[in-house]
DNA sequence: TGGTAACTTAGGTCTAACCATTAGGCCAAT
DNA sequence: ATTGGCCTAATGGTTAGACCTAAGTTACCA
């Protein structure tokens, strides 16, 4: 119909509206509650109403409430505990929901072994050079205690493997960078499921490895923020290059 | 009780058992489905059986069922539909995951500006490097594309700070690693999100910006990782500086 | 030919009930 | 004093069935 009719109806382009979104109820529920969780109104351990209650109060069903809980739980957002003491418990999200996320889009889109090693080759100098400067004696001992249990003779391959995984994370966490550390906990996890059956850790690798990590160590001792990001670079570097040799072409991880 | 205690009753110690989790029926469910996703078994795209069939043929309710495909949903591995021709249609997850995952994780921990730009600092450098030794001329060519629409004086500055996010992305992209491309795209969403109100982006600061892009776009054309490492060191160190000169303080992003 | 009404199929929401898990208290048997 | 049996209460987990809403498909009629 013309815009200049006029015929016996009104004119009906009088009023024009675009394409509207109706947000579904549970994730009604689940934006309000996640808005109120990340602002810090409920501290964390904090007991959210149980389901029945929040029927109640919002005037929803269990099964939308129930939804909307499902998906604060899955965001890392609440920790669900069944039984009489149980109910939903605010948590901020950590390390955990990052590793989970990256695991799945390192095995949904076939991400190669090469493309890990090099992420870390990005981010973990730089965890050194910021673990160097801010370091607390606390995680000083910590970094010694994991170089002590790999280089215990009697630790089996799985104890060398958890040990350097820990060491790796330590150092993030010592960088006192949340985003950082929780980066590289999950990659290390994804790095060490890669790698743990691999054949090439010989003795030889898990030498040079231990004394890599000594003298890395030593620099993030002596806060010698330098020498952290040019050792820990070629610590990684070398270990990407070893672990790749035999291994060239595209593996992916899954 | 003593171990060698050989009193009127058996040693009670002699079995010991770990605490045990009872995996719920919805995760089971889900876990299943997730397998089979990430395993590639499904092709992007493809539609799950409708829920009323999951329900036949799991036989659990369709409750449970929902709340397994809920979980998924969340998950980034499916995506699901309304209406006739609705349905859950597999996904592998991206760079939204990553993304929201980024962002509950800096809202809920209070992360820090400053700890935003220092991860960029770590990771964008190496992605410049990469990206001089992978683009395809394509990517050149958006590359290119960003910086034209920045340079444009009639752009105001949302539009300035959109292509800006768009330059740094498709660095990343040009990069050929899905991870560091990823997490990116997340960071940078991020700092978009933190800075766009801040009142430092004055002329200054822009023609800086675009005469650094145009030089580090300049060392990715001509594939030399050396000058593009160095360039981008530089440009987002700057960056950072600027951003945190009026702003010392730990100040959070939410 | 064009529009619109009716149908169909899918997910979204609601209700009501029952099951399973956990904590705590009480008490009888040993 | 310990152990096991038993009950109660509170909470999440599961089920069944009905109905609502969204969105393609089809058929029909002006």
């Amino acid at each position: 119909m013309s815009l200049t009719e006029s015929g016996s109806r009104p004119d009906r382009s009088a009023i024009q509206l675009s394409p509207m979104k109706v947000p579904k109820a549970s994730d009604v529920l689940a934006n309000e509650l996640r808005e109120r969780i990340l602002t810090g109104e409920f501290a964390e351990g904090t007991g959210l109403p149980a389901e029945r209650d929040l029927v109640t109060q919002t005037r929803m069903s269990r099964t939308t409430v129930r939804e909307a809980l499902r998906i604060l739980e899955v965001q890392g957002l609440i920790r669900i505990k069944a039984g009489r003491t149980g109910g939903a418990f605010v948590q901020q999200p950590g390390e955990e929901a990052m590793a989970s996320t990256v695991n799945l889009l390192i095995r949904g889109r076939r991400i190669r072994l090469a493309a890990l090693l090099e992420t870390r080759e990005a981010i973990e100098p730089f965890c050194a050079q910021l673990a160097a400067t801010h370091r607390t004696p606390e995680e000083l001992e910590i970094l010694e205690e994991a170089n002590r249990l790999m280089s215990n003779d009697s630790a089996d391959l799985p104890q060398f493997l958890q040990a350097n995984v820990d060491w790796h994370v330590a150092v993030a966490r010592a960088s006192h960078n949340e985003l950082l550390s929780g980066l590289m906990a999950a990659l290390s996890r994804a790095i060490y499921a890669a790698t743990e059956d691999e054949k090439f850790v010989d003795v030889e690798v898990r030498h040079a490895t231990i004394h890599a990590h000594a003298t890395i160590t030593d620099a993030i001792r002596e806060q010698d923020a330098d020498a952290a990001v040019r050792r820990m670079k070629r610590h990684v570097h070398s270990y990407a290059e070893e672990v790749l040799k035999g291994d060239r072409q595209q593996i992916d991880v899954s």
